[in-house]
DNA sequence: TCAAAAGTGTTCATCTTACACCCATGG
DNA sequence: CCATGGGTGTAAGATGAACACTTTTGA
């Protein structure tokens, strides 16, 4: 079967940049490639648009698809279009980010036969095409957007302790903070809600969780309250 | 001619919210399609994307075709790729906002014969496909990037008055705002450079004009040093 | 001399930053 | 009883918000 048109169309793809936090490590999730080009290289998981298919239901599908993820935080990067980025032909990427709760949402083994990892940032194989760029893309994104909206918590468990919370912030902002200053701030916002649970099984005094009250954050949104580190 | 693929393909376009500053209104561009579907209705300029263009020549190229602006700010907005968003097929778009000085890049009459026409955004027409939605979205990420990046100054033109940059933000802003603390912000920011000129024909005391220092703000840039309102 | 907008400072409240110690817990 | 991180307050400086009058100019 195949499919005409009468001027040349580029191809369509996307492409997905996962952060996971994974311990205390910010971590990307790439699949190595079963098939040319690239072959055997790391790449971002991704794949071809299905005609008559949503491009965020193909970032989702694909995702699923090649690491076995779903139901994550995802959210549109950049398009990129250079016609050269592919060996074969013009492909345009659709490029997103996502974030992942690791320890609620473990990656399961990806139902083809591609092998998916996770790397720490600073130290990443060689990718593919131009996904190194598309990487660092997304970095730079989050870094800037978790200072205003509170995506942050798509990385961390349900309930979670501040000092947790301030480690995710120190990582995705690369610069220390100091505990009590954030803790002021963090609460003053009233975007979280204390739960009456501490951490369990630490040779310590257990932490208090919280958890992010996110019914409380779009009643603040709309009286146009924003949100700011 | 034709081409022929293994899979089916959407098709691709760019499509471009245009702002204009007109005299103290924030204007809209948009043209009046010669084609079916939605022949007659007014529409953002954009059009198919060519094989081995980049996406942002093809937004830049469609621009200059339908409007004959050129050398405009440009920037990605979003990509669109919800499948009956046209009524032909599938087709996805990878929509663009662009900024400009209408005093001094007037739009010429467009080379093909298409109407292109600004409205005042609280008076525009019906709009073709899904247009209405696109600008919006432009609107709000105008907004949004106005506080902490200064594009604004595309707006404008080279030398402006300290009251016309504060109109410009009060308009995108739609919010009033104070004028001697509006002012003491901007000029603390270091990204301003007085001229030694005045306004001209003005019947009142004539205002000093500015120009916005590039070269200071990519140096504050590169030390850290973060632009906010 | 009038109309119209330019230009300019101070005060008060709020927010930011820097900083160090005691406490609770489990091993 | 010790090691580990949990939890907490204050003071000084910087920033943001509110607010009104004089000056310049051209008509």
């Amino acid at each position: 079967m195949s499919f005409t048109y009468e001027y040349a169309r580029p191809a369509l793809t996307s492409d997905c940049v996962v952060f996971g936090l994974d311990q205390d490590d910010l971590k990307i999730l790439l699949i190595q490639r079963a098939l040319p080009p690239f072959e055997n290289e790391w790449a971002l998981p991704g794949g071809f648009i299905h005609i008559g298919e949503d491009i965020d239901d193909c970032a989702r599908r694909e995702l699923e698809e090649e690491t076995g993820l779903k139901n994550v935080y995802l959210e549109q990067l950049a398009t990129i279009g250079i016609p050269d980025r592919d060996p074969r032909e013009h492909v345009v990427t659709v490029a997103y980010f996502a974030l992942v709760n690791l320890i609620e949402h473990p990656p399961t083994a990806a139902t083809d036969a591609r092998n998916a990892a996770w790397f720490s940032f600073d130290d990443l194989p060689t990718l593919a095409f131009d996904h190194k760029k598309i990487l660092e893309l997304a970095r730079q994104r989050l870094r800037g957007k978790v200072r205003y909206q509170p995506i942050g918590f798509e990385l961390l468990p349900k309930k979670f302790t501040l000092t947790q919370l301030q480690h995710l912030y120190e990582l995705i902002l690369e610069q220390p903070l100091d505990k009590r200053n954030f803790r002021k701030k963090v609460i003053k916002l009233g975007i979280l809600a204390e739960t009456n649970e501490v951490e369990k099984d630490v040779a310590r005094r257990a932490a208090r969780l919280y958890r992010f009250d996110r019914s409380r954050y779009q009643k603040l949104q709309k009286q146009g309250i924003n949100f700011e580190l």
